[in-house]
DNA sequence: TTGGTTCAACGAACAGTGTTCTCCCATGGA
DNA sequence: TCCATGGGAGAACACTGTTCGTTGAACCAA
């Protein structure tokens, strides 16, 4: 511990009380949520404690209660970093589609980017924070550009949403360690099951096995845009 | 501490080493696990620790250890125990849809009648239980009744667990207290937020609040459904 | 230059968590 | 009758998020 970075407290009585090294810098809500980001990059979200988070600073885990609440608010702030990368274009009528879909591709990748920040994002409530919003902003005016009356857009932002983030979380635990091996783990454990009892997930071991890219996530995509996009008078 | 039931060490002292009382029961796997889901039912997803499963079994938390292995694998088995709740029927070309609709249906219904019991499931890897495996039987025995290529219907069975199990976490966490009084704070969030950066989320805050029943998720459900039979040759 | 006020910083502590170690002892087989 | 097996359980370990009380430094009025 004391081998560690100085901390104040005693250097300061030898440098003659300058404030030439005033602990490095203030400790500021957006310096703690930077650091936090850093470690879910490093070490993924189970590594990230209030006390690591502190560690990282050259501090302790109680500092940071001044700044941010509670670790859950922390979380919400990370996410909402991590989703101030996405850059958003304005809505075009004429290709919406293609349009809400690379907008969705990209949130994946955001998160994915960030080991499993996902996790973060199932668990979180209802996004509140700046950027969280303005990306449902940004759909939400897509989904209108294609005619879609409010309700099926509200509906629509959610679902999109929800399925973007869950396959993400989905992928980042599946390939958290090497993906070909976790498969490989699963077909094994296919071919022990009583093929009596369970006649289709044995014969249809490979395709429900089937990890190629992100071609399971663009299934998804694609049955949910076209679907949205069909519940429009013009798209009938 | 004391005050809580009789626990052995004392009383058998007493009663001359009898084994009329030999503990109650000696403890198997089918009773933690019964007893867990129990506590889930009356105090929550987050009451649920090893040492109040032991407390309600009169031991503590290191005698589990003998028959569960893991945390982990006890919200495993009492996810399956919820799920054998869940009565299947053969599957059926002639009303696939319906069937498949009524059967997610049943899924919701089941993790939502154990308070938030769901969270297990958001959080649990591919479900490799013998009850969840027979829905997952079930479901790609419909999905290939209706026609779905190999490929289709493996992802759709994934998409679809995937919808239903995120929903019904969703709705689990929001409708812990009153379902009005979240909606109402949230509604009045959106109240407070700048118009000029958020048209969108501010006009629409009717429209993206609704919460009347199950309309949400059967929402989802007719999109994903409907966009799974799409891609059968038949439907198109 | 004082004196006082304010508040971030911080060590320690609290009440938990999952899990493991290490005994204890009742039971079943020889 | 004796012993070995193994489940039951207390204590402990290494954590977790959070709160409490204190410290110390910066600021502002006199």
């Amino acid at each position: 511990m004391t081998s560690a970075a100085p901390r104040s407290g005693w250097p300061e009585h030898w440098r003659g009380k300058a404030k030439a090294a005033p602990r490095r810098q203030p400790l500021s809500r957006e310096r703690i949520v930077e650091a936090a980001l850093r470690i879910v990059d490093a070490e993924g979200m189970d590594a990230l404690s209030m006390r690591r988070v502190g560690q990282e600073l050259g501090t302790g885990a109680a500092s940071l209660y001044a700044h941010v609440g509670s670790k859950e608010e922390l979380l919400e702030q990370v996410l909402d970093l991590a989703y101030a990368e996405i850059e958003l274009e304005p809505a075009d009528p004429a290709r919406w589609e293609e349009q809400i879909k690379r907008l969705l591709r990209t949130c994946r990748e955001a998160l994915l980017s960030h080991r499993d920040l996902a996790k973060a994002a199932v668990v979180a409530n209802v996004p509140v924070t700046p950027h969280a919003m303005d990306i449902a902003e940004a759909m939400l005016a897509m989904l209108k550009a294609g005619g879609l009356d409010e309700q099926t857009a509200a509906y629509g932002v959610d679902l999109l949403g929800l399925y973007t983030t869950a396959t993400a979380f989905e992928a980042s635990t599946r390939g958290g360690g090497n993906t070909e091996e976790f498969t490989d783990r699963i077909r094994g454990y296919f071919a022990t099951i009583p093929a009596e009892r369970y006649p289709m997930i044995t014969s249809m071991a490979a395709a429900l096995t089937r990890n190629v890219g992100d071609e399971r996530f663009e299934f998804g995509l694609d049955i949910l845009v076209a679907g949205l996009a069909r519940q429009t008078p013009a798209g009938a």
